[in-house]
RNA sequence: CGGGAUGUAGUAUAACGGUAGUAUCUACGAUUCGGGUUCGUAGGGUCCGAGUUCAAAUCUCGGCAUCCCGACCA
């Protein structure tokens, strides 16, 4: 991508409206725009970084046998009406058509999926089974806030899975839960697998996916010897106290933001829908059900939260809209510059790295300033300097270092680069 | 939803009740070229609606919007 054509711009101010980091940032940057409160469009930049998100989170929804699917986010009030939740969940979009009809938006799918599978699952024999799917959820939030950590429409993967008994279900939820810690390991992230409580609809424990960080809106309890962590909200044991997993470490507490969470549903749902399926003795039985979220666009904004400095985002390399930041310093007279440049930007697209390219008539300083502020890993000038030497100057967006490489060298560590 | 604050060019900020100014931005012309060069010319604004007043960006009321604290939060 040349930076010439690109739709957005950056803005050397952040706007008024906005105080938290990644809002402020990535605004900056041009990579969301806001709608209204709680409400982010994403532009291509963005659009970028969350389909990078969104593809780590596919490929190990899909490691784990989980099947994609796109569900319906109007959703029919009927549906709603059966579970209950049409009238206990305060966040839940209503609408009216002109036809008096009523709708809900979907601020989560037990509602649609659960019938889904009940056509499709009769016998056993099709169990288990999950499914998942990633795309917008709406949710009546009365505030909405802290830039895209939580708005009223926001991005999320939520995978439903179906057991014939508690016991598959909790070797599911165990793996699970690996793939969650994956997930968040390949965005960059070093997320704490959390005890919380079940929220409204699960009296057992769910497990939430923190990540510290003090633009979170979460307290929890962690042992910083082991993996023990839990929700400030449900702990017993408080900060300072003794660790009541490993009994070494001595607690601490920490503010954290949310990015995923996992529920054991029961058979709530089924129940009712009455979705049963037939035994290996043909009796009806009620499958159990489980329910994976990961926040998407929350996940982009915790990431922008955690990994940026005084001048601009440092995107995580598994993230970053672009693999490669190549910026041209050609001068008034610098049409062998501009060559190299280009040649670069050629050779480079043909081994399949990600490139924008600066190519823009601006001064050094200010493509400088818009590069440590876009936050792609690696930044490559070619200007006269590199000329005369044969060589790139290849710069590490977050360390810092700088190093001339001749285009074989650096070649050669493009696989580390990007 | 309770409390608090704020709404001025695209963006960011000034203006005692009395000429809406500055920076950035955009366009054009010069100048400069390794950390947001410098100069010139031009463009563009008081959230909406009432009220008070000779006069309202400024005061009052209502609406809308945005942010913050809290409550809430699948």
């Amino acid at each position: 991508m040349r930076q010439s054509q690109l739709f957005t711009k950056t803005r050397k101010e952040a706007p008024s409206d906005e105080v938290a980091k990644n809002a402020e940032l990535l605004i900056r940057a041009g990579y969301i725009h806001k709608e209204m409160a709680g409400v982010y469009s994403y532009l291509p930049l963005g659009l970028r970084v969350l389909s990078n998100i969104e593809n780590i989170i596919r490929e190990e929804m899909n490691a784990l046998g989980g099947q994609e699917i796109k569900m319906a986010t109007l959703h029919p009030s009927e549906k709603w009406k059966q579970t209950g939740g049409w009238e206990t969940v305060d966040v839940l979009f209503k609408l009216q058509s002109r036809t008096e009809k009523e709708y809900a938006l979907g601020q989560s799918e037990e509602e649609i999926v659960t019938p889904i599978a009940q056509e499709y699952v009769a016998s056993y024999k099709d169990l288990p089974v999950a499914v998942y799917q990633i795309g917008q959820k709406y949710r009546d939030e009365l505030r909405a806030k802290s830039g895209i950590l939580r708005g009223r429409e926001f991005g999320m993967k939520d995978m439903y899975s179906f057991h014939e008994s508690q016991q598959d279900f909790d070797r599911f939820y165990a793996i699970a839960k690996e793939a969650y810690l994956k997930v968040f390991t390949r965005a960059g992230l070093d997320a704490k697998v959390t005890e919380a409580t079940g929220g409204s609809f699960s009296e057992k424990l769910s497990y939430e996916f923190m990540v510290l960080t003090d633009a979170g809106e979460d307290d929890i309890v962690y042992c910083p010897s082991c993996t023990h962590c839990a929700n400030a909200e449900v702990t017993k044991v408080k900060e300072g106290g003794t660790c009541p997993k490993c009994g070494k470490g001595v607690l601490a507490k920490a503010r954290a933001a949310e990015v995923g969470n996992v529920f054991d549903l029961g058979q709530k749902y089924p129940k009712a829908f009455g979705f049963t399926y037939k035994d290996k003795e043909g009796r009806e039985q009620t499958p159990v059900v489980g329910c994976y979220g990961i926040g998407t666009t929350r996940l982009m904004g915790t990431i922008v939260e955690v990994f940026s400095d005084e001048k601009g985002i440092v995107w995580p390399k598994s993230v970053a809209p672009f693999g490669v930041h190549l910026i041209s310093i050609s001068g008034a007279s610098g049409e062998d510059v501009k060559k190299e440049a280009d040649a670069l930007y050629t050779s480079l697209r043909q081994k399949g790295i990600e490139v924008l390219y600066d190519d823009r008539d601006l001064r050094p300083g200010e493509k400088f300033a818009d590069s440590d502020l876009l936050g792609i890993p690696t930044r490559v000038v070619v200007s006269e300097k590199t000329l005369k030497e044969n060589k790139f100057e290849v710069k590490d967006r977050k360390t810092g270092s700088i190093s001339m490489l001749s285009l074989p060298d650096f070649l050669l560590r493009l696989p580390l680069i990007s």
